[in-house]
DNA sequence: GCAAAGTTTCATTTTTTTTTGAAATATATG
DNA sequence: CATATATTTCAAAAAAAAATGAAACTTTGC
């Protein structure tokens, strides 16, 4: 039997709601993994399951969070560009709207949080290098530190080479 | 010249305390990454670049943190399998060495880390789609919902697929 | 079996991170 | 230009995470 909703075309609110909320949930935890704050993962979360732009005070009121940190997050969603605005007319608010290519936002995450993470770990190892070789060590432990060195040059190399791989294999 | 420690055959241990200190700072910042708490990646730094197997008390006092943290962050390594305890003859206590293999590390760190994530986020998007298939929403609507669905499901195989070829590919 | 040594646990404190909300700033509209 | 609207900033509050250290627990050697 068709229900209310059905008949009508209308979509019933409680469960669209319910479906986000298990949306959010998701993206608060994806985003908890990458590092990101609780409000983050609500807004990209609430964006990404909304089929219209929303103006920042939605957001907020929706989540039930501030404006501040609606603000803020929409900010680093901003920056990772995870949300884009996009004009409503008739409205001076800015509307946003998820970017929902994984790959694009994957990249975009390697480039700002993680490669200058591995440039400075690279720089770290340089400096380790400088103070072996300044021959101020004895030759049993010299060769001892130089072996583990050599292994943290492996995995800057891997890592340095692996991450670009796989964004190119996030073909979503 | 040589220097005086050269003549000896023996350490400065000036040089080496300060490349180990760059050392740690190196792990520290790597653990970090992985979202562990700094004490975790003082002690996995400082195995790292020890030359013997060390027990708690001289970790912790090395590090200067508490026996607390010492024995809580070697908990942590140990369910990593990050490093093991080595026998040491006329010592009650337990000695301790990284295990520089990052490649199993990393297979560890997937295994008890993501995998439960991973799996907690395939049971949720199974529920957002037992509420779409409930059909108490309009149809265009529902279309939206169910591409959005489907992108995610995209990126939690994806993801399973990639995580492990990764730590295959980790060859270090 | 008991004392000493080593280790873990966990309530409390400290530190760090995130959120809030009000003030400051910017922007559009009549 | 004055006002209303939208947004950002940032000091303070709240919440979350990590470290401490003392008590409880375990193990070893006598």
């Amino acid at each position: 039997m068709p229900t209310k909703a059905q008949k009508q075309g209308k979509t019933t609110p409680e469960s669209q709601d319910s479906l986000t909320l298990e949306g959010i949930d998701f993206f608060v935890r994806l985003m908890g993994m990458l590092g990101m704050p609780r409000s983050v993962g609500e807004i990209y979360g609430l964006l990404y399951f909304s089929e219209h732009p929303m103006p920042m005070d939605a957001i907020a009121s929706k989540l039930e969070i501030s404006i501040g940190s609606a603000s803020q997050g929409l900010k680093t969603l901003r920056s990772l560009k995870a949300i884009r605005s996009t004009y409503v007319p008739g409205d001076r608010r800015d509307h946003y709207v998820a970017e929902s290519e994984f790959r694009r936002l994957f990249s975009t995450f390697i480039r700002d949080e993680i490669t200058p993470h591995l440039d400075s770990a690279k720089e770290r190892i340089s400096r380790m290098e400088k103070i072996l070789d300044s021959g101020e060590i004895d030759d049993r432990t010299d060769e001892f530190l130089e072996i583990r060195i050599e292994k943290l040059k492996r995995l800057t190399k891997a890592t340095s080479r692996l991450l670009p791989a796989m964004a190119g294999l996030l073909k979503l």
